[in-house]
DNA sequence: CGTGTCTGCCC
DNA sequence: ATTCTGC
DNA sequence: GCAGAATGGGCAGACACG
């Protein structure tokens, strides 16, 4: 028997009322005590749904965003006493087809399947259902407890859930299988792929030599896209980050790994980055532009040709290796593939060398470095604190042009502001980008009394100011733009302090931003095979 | 057929 | 992606 | 230490619209 959507909605009041997360934990063991094992699918719809979509359940997205569910809800009737009351399975079904459909009229066809589903739903499904559509569940539940209720509602050891969790990357297909009562599966597929394993933030040497005891491995990072090979039956597959399927978007790749391979079978983790007709990687933007590209590849092929290097390997020749120390993957790598695929590794045992490392490495091209501990494991899809990265950081002074009036907690303040420089070619300011990072909730407040005083004008989306306001902006690089009239743009612009000490003609010019854009043209490159 | 809007997905 | 906040 | 909230630039692709 089908549950109603409703029993789903109730649950996620229950859990957005409490903050306790063992109480969080305990009402999602109960609900999925509900379902029989003939239910495995419905129970999997349901954590589709309670997660939330954007939290990375669904990888594929719904193609339904914003724009067209507020159509959707703005052709509401007033509340009607639902006839048939929706169903978990119903709801997801129903996403599931709106996302799936494609060709002439599909926008009308989406919203309507959405409207439908809305007007039949009662006032809590309702707002659930558009909680989820939104993307936004704001009931405290991720996958961490999830997997941690699924434990609880098992009666299994928290570890095993991990890592069944870790290895499926999937929620639901978790999820359905715990409900089945079947989870001991833990080993590996070839060609299902795995979150990788994420990075912490160090900001210097010294805290990298906190945080990890030496030896420390050190890697070159580069600014390209994260890539997952999977190698097997003469068969080559390549996953983003995000688990989506590019291996025909990345011919170039998939050769060049064949004729580097030294294994029957693996996984490999790597890094994959364009270069140019010389050899030397290009501009981020560069590389997502063959990454994202699945129609005329071969044209775009011959401009532009990827490059990857690998920094670790997670399977080889049948054997698992992900839960092995890293300084034995290292030594699995070089038996897998030849060298020229393999990212440079040195060994620190000091904090000069550390720096030295990143100086070194900048100043080749590289966005900065990874520090890892040589014992670790590897960890799908966490952090954990094993892997460090420590980037360079950019830093300038403009001045705020307009800002932009903040939603949900912070709803009331000013909190996106629009940056410029001194335009010193056509004479005043020209923006080159916005940033809403960096200040504490008591700056904000500040800050928005601030701009109000010098506003020019209101607009529906905030203000447009007297160019006072001189900021010091952190910023990882200069990117040109297709939108900035002045042609440049930030890349992870936040503000680093809020400068009463300058005036605005002291702000950084547009020949400064187009000099630290021509240097980061690489001087020495870094070596593709 | 060209342009604009929306979405997903990289960072 | 990056940052801050709250539990 | 984790989860969540708020929101950045930019690219390709799919449709809508004129």
């Amino acid at each position: 028997m089908p549950r109603p959507f409703s029993e789903l909605a109730d649950l996620c009041e229950k859990l957005e009322s409490t903050t306790s997360r063992k109480e969080k934990i305990k009402l999602i063991s109960d609900f999925l005590g509900k379902f029989g094992s003939e239910e495995a699918d419905e129970a999997a719809a349901a954590a589709n749904l309670l997660v939330g979509l954007s939290s990375g359940v669904r990888k594929l997205g719904i193609n339904v965003g914003p724009a067209t569910l507020y159509r959707a809800l703005r052709d509401q009737q007033s509340v009607l006493s639902p006839l048939t009351p929706l169903t978990i399975s119903e709801v997801w079904e129903t996403i599931e087809k709106a996302s799936s459909l494609t060709g002439k009229g599909v926008i009308d066809t989406r919203k309507a399947l959405l409207s439908n589903l809305l007007n039949r739903a009662g006032e809590k499904e309702r707002k659930w259902l558009t909680r989820i559509l939104m993307g936004e569940m704001r009931h405290g539940v991720s996958v961490g407890i999830l997997v941690e209720s699924l434990a609880k509602y098992l009666n299994m050891p928290l570890e095993k859930v991990k890592a069944a969790e870790m290895v499926l990357g999937r929620l639901d297909t978790l999820v359905k299988n715990a409900v089945k009562n079947r989870l001991q599966e833990t080993r590996l597929k070839l060609f299902i792929p795995v979150k990788p394993m994420l990075a912490e933030y160090a900001y210097s040497p010294d805290e990298i030599f906190e945080k990890l005891k030496p030896p420390i491995y050190l890697e070159p990072k580069i600014d390209g896209v994260r890539l997952q090979v999977h190698v097997g039956d003469g068969m080559v597959k390549v996953f983003t980050r995000g688990l989506k399927d590019v291996t025909e978007s990345v011919p170039d790749i998939v050769k060049r790994v064949r004729q580097a391979l030294k294994a029957d079978s693996c996984i490999l983790d790597g890094e994959g980055y364009c270069v140019d007709e010389n050899g030397r990687p290009t501009p981020f933007q560069e590389t997502m532009r063959r990454i994202g590209r699945e129609k005329n590849v071969d044209e775009a092929l011959k401009e532009l040709s990827l490059r990857i290097k690998f920094f670790d390997i997670i399977h080889l020749n049948g054997e698992d290796l992900w839960q092995k120390p890293l300084e034995e993957r290292r030594r699995s790598l070089e038996e897998a593939v030849a060298q020229p695929l393999i990212n440079s590794l040195t060994v620190a045992d000091n904090r000069d060398m550390v720096q030295e490392a990143l100086e070194t490495w900048t100043s080749m091209g590289y966005e900065g470095l990874m520090a890892k501990s040589p014992k670790s494991p590897y960890t799908p899809g966490r952090r954990g604190g094993y892997w460090l990265k420590m980037k360079k950081a950019l830093s300038l002074d403009v001045v705020v042009v307009a800002a932009e009036w903040g939603h949900g907690r912070r709803r009331g303040w000013l909190s996106n502001y629009h940056l410029a420089v001194l335009d010193d070619r056509g004479g005043g300011f020209t923006p080159v980008g916005k940033t809403f990072k960096g200040l504490t909730d008591d700056e904000f407040r500040k800050m928005t009394q601030l701009l109000l005083g010098i506003a020019k004008s209101h607009e529906e989306w905030g203000v447009v100011v007297e160019p006072r306001i001189v900021v010091e902006i952190e910023f990882n690089e200069v990117q040109r733009s297709p939108t900035y009239p002045s042609g440049y743009a930030l890349r992870f612009a936040r503000i680093k302090a809020i400068r009463t000490d300058k005036q605005p003609e002291e702000v950084n010019t547009l020949s400064d931003i187009e000099k630290i854009y021509n240097s980061q043209r690489n001087p020495l490159g870094i070596q593709s095979y």
